[in-house]
DNA sequence: TTTGGTGCAAAGGCTTTGCAGAAAG
DNA sequence: CTTTCTGCAAAGCCTTTGCACCAAA
């Protein structure tokens, strides 16, 4: 259904859609709309919740699954890697291209069809490492 | 305060660890909840819940976030990839061993100190397969 | 006994959805 | 005009939690 439909640029899709290319945060739908509100007041989180999985939807932005209990966004489609900090949540970008062999290798060990690999790293942010330091 | 308390083996923590080990699905906590009832009918889901995460914070067994809205608790405790079917959800082991080396290349492109990392691959499992061709 | 665990049901957190009015094309 | 989109609020889904009773150790 969503496929057949014509998309319309309104203005909450404009903004929605400005707003996560400018971060380079991966926010969560409702680090978004806390975002927004303040340029545009009225916004509903239900439009950011649909908006964002009508982009993603589309291949114009990312809906990321990075672990934790929400879904992340980024407006960077490229394929790239993601960390997150265990303590604050924090996901940043990791710039490592995929690896084509490495699907080749789950291929030998599997029955299931690959189509795609992911990775995907944990770790320390630099504002909690900094802390830690600081208590240790 | 987990950590503190002394675990006691009760009759459906045993029956729990048990069946995860059983089986090499890879079960959401509701999966695990209507194979438990049918060998112990007053399991609630609360406790099914409470004992997955304990046991997982105790590292007896692992919890997985593979995508997809609901954790899934592996028994297998060796450190080793999934894949899941983008069709029906299930989700299978790919026995591939971490590359320590991929967490170097991380550690160039990115101020978080890196911990550790996780390979994910999605693909389609061998009876979505089969469906898709007779479809075709 | 003591202290952790269980079942039940209610509450929580995140996301989706039905609907009537608004707006893009 | 027509069809999609929006704001609002309610519902949904998965998971966690409070409580009184139960059971390991």
């Amino acid at each position: 259904m969503l496929e057949n439909h014509k998309l319309r640029m309104t203005k909450q899709r404009q903004v929605i859609l400005e707003e996560l290319r400018k971060v380079k945060t991966h926010p969560t739908a409702d680090d978004m709309y806390q975002m927004l509100r303040k340029k545009m007041p009225k916004i509903s989180l239900g439009t950011v919740y649909r908006n964002l999985e009508i982009l993603s939807e589309a291949n114009i932005i990312q809906k990321l699954d990075v672990g934790g209990t929400q879904k992340r966004f980024d407006g960077d489609t490229s394929i790239h890697s993601h960390v997150r900090c265990v303590d604050c949540g924090r996901v940043g970008d990791i710039d490592i291209k995929p690896n084509y062999n490495i699907e080749a290798e789950a291929r030998k060990v599997t029955d299931f069809e690959i189509y795609r690999h992911r990775l995907e790293f944990t770790g320390l942010c630099p504002e909690c490492h900094e802390k830690n330091i600081a208590v240790a």
